[in-house]
DNA sequence: CCCTGATTCGC
DNA sequence: GCGAATCAGG
């Protein structure tokens, strides 16, 4: 499987939108969860609630598939379990899941002022996503939300239509539409229990295989199949 | 054990 | 660039 231009879409919305990589490798079809997380790694997003924070240890040494030949005398500066780094402050950005937890109401942003804050243009693409500019590089981000942020809805458009945000294990995640695309929804149907689609598209996705000579003719492919242009 | 994301590194 | 292997935390 190749990384087209809607694969990246639908992994960038997942992604953003706060789905595991594993249900995006999923809802994606044909790649492993590592394939969507070093792509998101690759894209330049990254940085979600990690059960790996900082401070790991990068002892150990990677070895693959059985090593063929190493190099001679080539000594990696790799183990470094010294060299303490002080510099990233544990900032506390727990999700806030029980707000009453503490009693002790941790100052809230200082919210950093910028006076100068310029009026950054952002051209939005299809389906609401913001779009970066060539050296727009994301910004640090410096203020850690405290609490884990809810993307709006993309657009109107889809308001009554299941978005990518609406998905949850009791709805038909049948694409409907292309990825990218305005109206790109979901079926949102109650799903056929046991089975991630409703039962009029485990009809589409599972069929039976049928004996030889006997072949049905199209088979009807998700996202609308081959796009017509 | 299961899950998660991060990272490394051979390809 | 890709992703399996591996790691480490929950």
């Amino acid at each position: 499987m190749s990384w087209t231009e809607e694969r990246i879409a639908t992994l960038t919305k997942m992604w953003e939108g706060g789905s595991t990589a594993s249900q995006i490798a999923d809802e994606l079809g044909g790649v492993s969860r590592n394939a969507v997380i070093g792509k998101a790694h690759r894209l330049g997003l990254k940085s979600r609630p990690s059960p790996v924070k900082a401070g790991e240890k990068k002892a150990a040494a990677k070895k693959k598939v059985a090593a063929p030949a190493k190099k001679p005398a080539a000594a990696k500066p790799k183990a470094k379990p010294a060299a303490p780094k002080a510099d990233t402050k544990p900032v506390a950005a727990k999700p806030a899941g029980s707000a009453a937890a503490k009693p002790v109401p941790q100052n809230s942003q200082p919210i950093p002022n910028k006076p100068d804050a310029l009026p950054k243009i952002h051209s939005v693409g299809p389906g609401g996503f913001v779009r970066q500019g060539p050296g727009d590089q994301q910004a640090p981000i410096p203020p850690a939300p405290p609490r884990r942020l809810v993307p709006a809805k993309p657009s109107p458009d889809i308001a009554d239509k299941t978005s990518l945000l609406d998905l949850n294990d009791r709805v038909c995640r049948w694409p409907m539409g292309h990825p990218g695309e305005p109206d790109f929804h979901f079926c949102g149907e109650k799903v056929n229990p046991g089975f991630p689609y409703c039962v009029q598209h485990c009809g589409r996705a599972y069929q039976a295989q049928l004996p030889r000579g006997a072949r049905r003719p199209p088979p009807p492919l998700p996202f609308g199949g081959p796009r017509v242009r």
